[in-house]
DNA sequence: GGAAAAGCGGGGACTGTCTCCGTTTAGTGC
DNA sequence: GCACTAAACGGAGACAGTCCCCGCTTTTCC
């Protein structure tokens, strides 16, 4: 992927001015702040911006890759402190907490987790997915976990879950809630 | 609810224009089609939309009201065919499938179901919120719902599910397989 | 039939997306 | 240093959408 002659200095500096514009709108307005307002603070005209980033998701993935590979990184950490099965549901809150938190990032995971997601999110999803399925394989080989779950059926109904708890505008109080009841299940404790 | 003055002949001409329209324009183009599209196809200008509807969901909520209400009836057909608890997954079931299926109601039924939703969609909300909780008290009643469970939780996890669903673009069988894993829960099958 | 109320509608201000292309600039070889 | 070239810039402008305003038309009611 290294580029075959590394970028010029000037596109460097307007990429990463960009980028930090990016965040910083991103995390103010959500997912929909105006494109050309985040090339506007960054100083540099709007085509240079979809020159760099030619779609909205492009932007918004190189903004939160790093963010996404840490939670990647945070799974494989609780997969150490804590047992296989518990790891799980607290990864998963993590990951919905920073979902809910971080407002960009709900368009992101959930394009990144769709069936026939485009090309350029492969980033995002494959550490999504190969974290995913590191804590489920453990949780399985544990017997916490049903062992007809595929990874990405866990994924997505997180991203449903997290859905759910925002639809209560509870900022996390539900989302705890809610995946404790799709853990558990509906019927009556057992 | 009643107007104190009947609506003026081409009000009420116009008005019906515009729902056929707007149900129109939003099962081909989705919840974001152009209103300003739909005034010309209803023949009106965008004006008269706007003050008929003053906001796109005014609009589809007056669009989709009679299929929510169908929806909500539907559910005390199936609760006199079925078990409680089957006849409340198949209602959830069939929730979605709508949802997915007519593409304009997903907003509807997200802002219908969320805390602090608008004051003008308490129709569709309640009518909702009233299905659920006949569903919810008889389940819980025969005993194969868990007896701590909110009427309103159960339709946020029911749209969480059915976001699950159209991430993986299955039409209906995803559906199925997410609902189970929530009925069932995570956990190995016991 | 005529006055007042109700309603109409489209022009226009505004905001956002995205492209095109003339201008500028960094890098390179001399 | 200097000139040259390919890369990169940037903002004007085409287009699409939302929404409001207000002069004009239609309906209603007496």
């Amino acid at each position: 992927m290294a580029q075959s002659r590394p970028m010029r200095a000037d596109a460097r500096r307007n990429y990463d001015r960009l980028l930090a514009a990016a965040t910083e709108a991103f995390a103010e307005q959500g997912e929909n702040a105006s494109l050309d307002d985040i090339a506007k603070r960054a100083g540099v005209g709007s085509g240079t911006l979809y020159r760099h980033f030619p779609t909205r998701l492009a932007l918004l993935e190189a903004a939160y890759v790093d963010r996404i590979e840490a939670l990647g990184a945070r799974a494989d950490e609780l997969a150490e402190e804590l047992p296989p099965g518990e790891a799980l549901t607290e990864w998963l809150y993590e990951l919905g907490v920073a979902t809910i938190r971080m407002r960009g990032m709900k368009a992101l995971l959930g394009s990144a987790v769709a069936d026939g997601s485009s090309a350029a999110l492969t980033a995002c999803g494959t550490a999504m997915k190969g974290a995913a399925a590191r804590l489920v394989e453990a949780a399985q080989a544990e017997g916490t976990l049903r062992a007809d779950l595929e990874p990405v059926e866990l994924l997505r109904l997180g991203h449903g879950v997290t859905t759910a708890s925002e639809l209560a505008n509870g900022q996390g109080r539900e989302l705890r809630r809610y995946l404790t009841l799709l853990t558990e299940g509906l019927r009556p404790a057992g």
